[in-house]
DNA sequence: GCCGTTTTCGGCCCGACTGTTTTCAGTCG
């Protein structure tokens, strides 16, 4: 079992300990785990494999948790949840994932009026028969009604990218011990989706005993829960608490084709088969043809080049466009992680974060980055204990120190400012005069009105000492839809002071999304590329930022921590000259 | 359920917001 499945099988433990009205802090230590689960980066099963001792080395892991950790690897599952599982019927657990609805109000519709999944509750709602109950007004049933409106709209379940890559990692390195094999994922996964519904891998072997091998192979991958389907170069599964997978083994002059086929998207495809058919061609999975003589099809690059048009990127893939820059030789020259000097965008256990400002420090460090923004939250994230002036002013102390003794690698004094109500920063000029580096969010009070909320971006974006603007949609994938925006409006705003936009790579944020990045790229705004970490592992998300900024077409030139800290230095000094605001 | 020790129990982050109350409960982050 791979390390997003067990951390979704933890959650769901908490979900129902909560249904049950067990102690808060057990939840808690379940939420945790499921937490420390996810960002641990590396497979707890190989742990569990060769020292399951050391679990109890993680962070909220006793053990108990570890017994149970341990357990769910070997089986799939533990008894504890299994247990609970039953008690309950499974649709409160969808009831559940509605917004506005917590334990005690989902226990309080079961145990009242017998409510055990989302029909039920819309059925109770067209009755009238919500209002009886106590705490129930006509404005809660209301926005009752618009959630389970919404929930039904999307059914499909789509896993984080994140996620979808480690069960893609493990599993690419079971198919390719075998040597004769050459495995690769394609889909979406293979364009950098923000989100993936479905692992598509492609196989290249000769036609015979290798293709039959390696359906083999594949069925036999101890993570799968279920074999769809299986024949001599096709196969299907899904995996344990994880997506479906689809194999297809083709012959190695089939190989290119098969991949752009299976790589997508689907509109893609569909257009390089238009290309060919006016060229009196024939594009498939299985190359391209001239009548019956294959032209081309063991590699992409010279299926494109037959097409007259350059290879293009995976992440570029989704008809935008891309295939006229290709004809035209003038696709972008896309911006890769290795281009990345900094991280602009990380917490430390000062407010949220789970790491010391050294331990950041280190981890920046150890990626080979040049420079490191702390941006703590401001004050008014009361939960995460938001810096104040003094406090902020302390940190910037310990920073200076730290400069002192840091040999080439700087650490810059920052912030991650909150947006006020009304656009209002939460910090005075004179402190934010100071910084280095201050990246704005809007954390609190988004609104339905979307000229609130663009108008509190527009001012954070116009403001003086304003670097950049984080997270500036707000969504989280699967949980939030981004607030209402007139993203244009913000648009324009950066574009006249020169405030950058933040292609914050955490998984669940994926913020801005790449098509808005694109837009916003098109008005020649300029973008940085972070991570928002919380923690020393999550500054790996660097490649998921690095994702959104390839698939929105962006070069080395346009994302401002792609280059060294004297040209952002000199970027920023361009932009924030101080002119104190009345 | 974890953790640390003031060392085997007792504390664990808590304020804002919403809708519902009329002093608060539930949810969210």
């Amino acid at each position: 079992m791979e390390n997003p499945a067990i951390a979704a099988l933890f959650d769901e433990m908490a979900d129902l300990l909560e249904l049950d009205g067990a102690l808060v802090f057990r939840v808690r230590a379940y939420r945790n785990a499921a937490r420390v689960i996810r960002d641990v980066g590396s497979p707890l099963r190989e742990l569990v494999e060769t020292d399951p001792k050391q679990l109890t080395e993680l962070p909220g892991i006793g053990k108990d948790l570890a017994g149970k950790i341990q357990e769910t690897v070997t089986t799939g599952d533990f008894a504890d949840h299994r247990d609970l599982r039953a008690k309950f019927p499974p649709g409160l657990l969808e009831l559940l994932r509605i917004q506005g609805l917590g334990p005690k109000r989902v226990k309080q519709l079961y145990d009242e009026l017998h409510l055990a999944s989302p029909d039920d509750l819309r059925a109770a709602i067209a009755q009238g028969r919500l209002v009886e109950l106590r705490g129930f007004g006509q404005r809660s049933v209301e926005k009752l009604q618009e959630q389970l409106e919404k929930a039904g709209a999307t059914a499909e379940r789509r896993f984080l990218l994140a996620d979808a890559e480690q069960w893609a990692t493990a599993l690419l390195k079971y198919l390719g011990a075998e040597k004769r094999l050459r495995v690769e994922a394609a889909g979406s996964y293979r364009r950098r989706r923000e989100t993936v519904a479905d692992l598509d891998i492609l196989v290249a072997a000769e036609p015979g005993e290798a293709a039959g091998d390696a359906v083999t192979r594949f069925v036999r991958y101890p993570e799968i829960q279920e074999v769809l389907a299986q024949g001599e170069t096709k196969a299907s599964v899904r995996l344990r608490g994880g997506p479906q997978v689809d194999l297809r083994v083709v012959s190695p002059e089939e190989h290119g084709a098969a991949l752009m086929y299976f790589t997508g998207s689907k509109q893609h495809n569909i257009e390089l088969r238009k290309i060919a058919q006016a060229k009196d061609l024939k594009l498939s999975e299985y190359g391209l043809f001239r009548g019956e003589r294959r032209v081309a099809g063991a590699t992409e690059e010279e299926v494109y080049a037959e097409l007259g048009l350059d290879w293009i990127p995976p992440e570029l893939r989704e008809a935008r466009g891309e295939i006229e820059l290709a004809a035209r030789h003038a696709l972008p020259d896309l911006v890769t992680l290795d281009h990345i000097q900094g991280e602009l965008h990380a917490h430390t256990n000062a407010t949220d974060g789970k790491a010391s400002l050294e331990e950041m420090v280190d981890g920046a460090r150890k990626l080979g980055y040049r420079y490191l923004a702390i941006t703590d939250h401001s004050k008014r994230v009361t939960m995460a204990l938001g810096l104040d002036e003094r406090r902020l002013r302390e940190q910037w102390a310990q920073i200076d120190e730290l400069n002192a003794r840091l040999d080439g690698f700087t650490v810059l004094k920052s912030i991650e400012l909150d947006i006020l109500d009304h656009g209002e920063l939460d910090l005075p000029d004179d402190v934010l005069a100071e910084a280095d580096y201050v990246v704005a969010s809007l954390h609190y009070g988004a609104s339905k009105r979307e000229a609130d909320n663009t108008k509190r971006l527009v001012t954070a974006a116009l403001h003086p000492h304003v670097d950049a603007i984080g997270h500036p949609t707000g969504q989280l994938l699967g949980r939030r839809d981004p607030y209402p925006l007139d993203f244009d409006e913000l648009v324009a705003a950066c574009v006249d002071t020169g405030c950058l936009l933040e292609l914050n790579g955490s998984p669940e944020r994926m913020d801005l999304p790449d098509h808005l990045a694109a837009a916003a790229a098109a008005r020649g705004v300029r973008f940085v590329c972070s991570t928002d970490a919380h923690a020393v592992s999550h500054l790996d998300a660097m490649r998921y930022a690095v994702s959104i900024a390839r698939r929105a077409g962006l070069t080395k030139s346009q994302v401002a921590n792609a280059g060294s800290l004297a040209q952002l230095r000199k970027e920023l000094k361009h932009r924030s000259p101080y002119r104190p605001t009345q």
